[in-house]
RNA sequence: GUGGCCAUAGCUCAGUUGGUUAGAGCGCCGGAUUGUGGUUCCGGAGGUCGGGGGUUCAAGUCCCCUUGGUCACCCCA
């Protein structure tokens, strides 16, 4: 009889353990950094009507959806992202939630694009955002939330591209290319990938805009200097529009603060390049990116928008977040090397000396768990050497044993595979020894 | 969605202009006088050459389709 031929989709993954432990680390760090900021959980559906999602990101991303049509005959999409069914979300609990709500929200979106490096179908995002304010102080708060995000999670230096829609709008107002301004920001935002010149071709041509203007908007972002230069410059550049105007003062208070608050400088760098290919944007954008690998694109980007949940409810829901790309972020690890190797979450393998003393391994096992420790009875009666090839083999990086002696005396031997030391202990003082070991390399 | 490149063991790859039973390294499993891993030595398992069709006396090798990977464009986490 023939076999099923084992296979994962096109741009849908399997994860094994090495990596899925890696992967449960950082949404933990996630986890622990949004909460510390006093974000709150939820969760919405994989699944949600059509209607709710079409059209909300773009023309682009109507495209990438997974759409069909249900046993119940209803026309359904898979999310493509967190924050389109956050609108549907807020618009249908904003009474049981009160504003301004904080939330963040981990789960899988699927998009059906061609899959890349970096780039899957089916990839886990880490959204949080500030609804219910337009205060510049949850823009501010949002930057400092991706900066803790990335200083414990990205192993490496990283840069936070910041700029502010409010100022390139205020510009374009200025020139009159408002009603462009969805090719034009498109095309700004690939500055520093196809070069000056090329932009300029796209405005033209694509966007339809005299070559003064394009060379306008492309002097603005190609402006250099410190931000405080910058800002200067452009707010000289958009003087006498109320939303250029608006967006400098936001942009330079949130670099004023952020600077207090005590982020360092070269971490943060006003880029008015970057506007962000999603429509939805309005005031401040994030984009961060790793200094080892800049290539693989954005980790965390995000940004402010003026009414999330417009097509849901009269209610205006501004709001600002951003959304931590998980998956891009493990694969740039792997490919830097930095993520962790071991295979099993256990710190310590309890060996099995002898069949007959086996409810002892069982015992202390048991009493290490209740101290904190993760701890693994070897599964199997064989010989010592292979239980601790086991270990070696998986990363535990401690193991005990008791034979004879040990049991006459109620100690164990605690040996560190990582240094090969091996002393005993007696079963009181084991907890507190193996915690102090642990404590050491990791 | 458009275009390029790729596909041989779990992994990284070798396989001469198409020619007998398809190889290596690493990994995996087992063993080297049963109270100790990483090194070394010995042995073993594992491939209908991604799948399907075609050309040929003969296909891992050539052609078409398909699936998957990868890169560029597009877009984006």
């Amino acid at each position: 009889m023939s076999k099923i031929k084992p296979q994962t989709l096109k741009g849908f993954r399997d994860f094994l353990p090495e990596t899925m432990l890696s992967r449960e680390h950082l949404m933990q760090t996630a986890r622990d950094v949004y909460r510390s900021f006093g974000f709150a959980p939820i969760d919405t559906p994989a699944l949600e009507y059509t209607e709710i999602l079409l059209g909300k990101g773009g023309d682009e991303s109507d495209k990438q959806m997974f759409r069909f049509t249900d046993q119940g005959n209803r026309d359904v999409s898979m999310r493509f992202d967190l924050t389109v069914p956050f609108a549907r979300f807020a618009a249908q609990h904003l009474n049981e939630l009160g504003t301004p709500f904080k939330r963040y929200h981990m789960g899988a979106v699927w998009r059906a694009e061609k899959p890349q490096k970096g780039r899957y179908r089916e990839f886990v995002q880490c959204d949080f955002d500030t609804i219910g304010t337009s205060s510049n102080a949850a823009d501010i708060e949002t930057l400092m939330v991706i900066h803790e995000l990335m200083d414990r999670i990205a192993c490496g230096e990283f840069t936070i591209r910041v700029n502010n829609r409010k100022v390139l709008n205020g510009l374009l107002e200025k020139l009159d290319l408002t009603e462009q301004s969805v090719n034009v920001l498109r095309a700004l935002d690939k500055l520093p990938k196809i070069g000056r010149e090329k932009v300029l071709a796209e405005m033209t041509e694509q966007a339809g805009i005299d070559n003064e203007r394009a060379a306008q908007v492309l002097d603005f972002a190609g402006l250099s200097g410190t931000t405080e230069e910058l800002l200067t410059q452009v707010g000289a550049m958009v003087a006498g529009n109320e939303t250029g105007e608006t967006g400098v003062a936001q942009a330079r208070e949130l670099f004023d603060v952020a600077s207090s608050a005590g982020l360092p400088a070269q971490r943060l760098q006003l880029d008015l390049s970057i506007a962000r290919g999603l429509d939805y944007y309005t005031g401040t954008i994030y984009e961060t990116f790793l200094a080892d690998l800049p290539g693989i694109g954005s980790v965390c980007s995000g940004g402010r928008y003026d009414n999330l949940a417009e097509l849901f409810t009269s209610q205006p829901l501004p709001g600002v977040g951003a959304s931590l790309g998980l998956d891009r972020l493990l694969a740039a690890l792997e490919e830097l090397g930095k993520l962790e190797t071991a295979s099993t979450p256990t710190q310590v393998l309890v060996t099995i000396f002898d069949p007959a003393w086996i409810a002892d391994s069982f015992r202390i096992a048991r009493q290490l768990r209740k101290s904190g420790l993760a701890v693994e009875v070897y599964a199997d009666h064989k010989k010592l050497g292979k239980q601790f090839q086991y270990a070696d083999k998986k990363g535990i990086p401690i193991a005990l044993v008791a034979g004879e002696e040990e049991r006459a005396t109620g100690s164990w031997q605690v040996k560190d595979l990582r240094t090969g030391d091996q002393s005993p202990y007696p079963e009181a003082e084991l907890a507190g020894h193996l915690a102090e070991l642990l404590a050491k390399n990791c």
